[in-house]
DNA sequence: AATAGCAACAACCGCCTATGG
DNA sequence: GCCATAGGCGGTTGTTGCTAT
């Protein structure tokens, strides 16, 4: 037996949001708080699945959102995370206050991938292309050894001084909570030391 | 002016995880 | 420990609006 559906699918609404459903669901959660999503469509007068209220509370209606374009500093932080973390959006939603997993990862499909490309870095592994298909074309022998030591990576992104305090800039960008172990993480993470290693031999101001 | 192509974004789907009985 | 359920997440699709031809 199949799960079960998480709402009774015929009797809903799906598609774009009007602006009443909008306005029910603003009132309803202003009057009584997020949480119990499933009974929420139900209580708040809504023929819509429980998912979908939260989906649209949370990518649309939520009053703390920042709306408008990507600002070149999260555009920055964004490719660095990403670099970190990989496709684990709501773990970058969380580091840019006011932009949601769902922006975040539109706006890597649509803009930062080319982006990428455009500087001649793959936008999974951050690496240079031109090392994907020759490996060490133009990596010195010490900046592979560098890259392999992961403890260099908080000097070369300047996560934390050597004191072990928070970098001079006022991104906070401490994931030591959120990177479960796994080998291929320190691939991924050596990677991304490849990348600032690179960036700053192209662009050492 | 019509329309084809493309980019941006909203929303859905299915899977995974956490939690409570 | 097992199972059912709700919530959360990432991938994908559908829609809309803009631009180029």
């Amino acid at each position: 037996m199949g799960r079960s559906p998480c709402c009774e699918k015929a009797h809903t609404n799906k598609g774009a949001w009007t602006k009443e459903e909008d306005e029910k669901l603003i009132s309803y959660i202003k009057a009584h708080g997020e949480g119990c999503w499933r009974s929420l469509p139900k209580a708040a007068g809504l023929l819509r699945c429980g998912k979908s209220c939260r989906l649209r509370w949370i990518n649309y209606l939520r009053p703390d959102l920042k709306r408008g374009n990507f600002t070149a500093a999260e555009d920055e932080l964004i490719i660095k995370l990403h670099g970190l973390l990989g496709n684990k959006w709501s773990l970058i939603a969380g580091r840019l206050p006011g932009r949601t997993d769902n922006e975040i990862k539109n706006y890597w499909n649509t803009t930062i991938k080319r982006k990428l490309l455009g500087r001649g870095l793959d936008p999974q592994t951050h690496r240079p292309i031109e090392l994907i298909t020759n490996p060490f074309a133009t990596l010195k022998q010490q900046d592979v050894s560098m890259a392999q030591d992961c403890t260099t990576v908080a000097k070369v992104i300047n996560f934390s001084s050597d004191d072990g305090s928070s970098s001079s800039t006022d991104l906070n960008l401490d994931l030591s909570i959120s990177l479960p172990y796994h080998p291929s993480a320190e691939v991924s993470v050596a990677t991304t030391s490849q990348y600032f290693v690179l960036q700053s031999r192209f662009n050492p101001s």
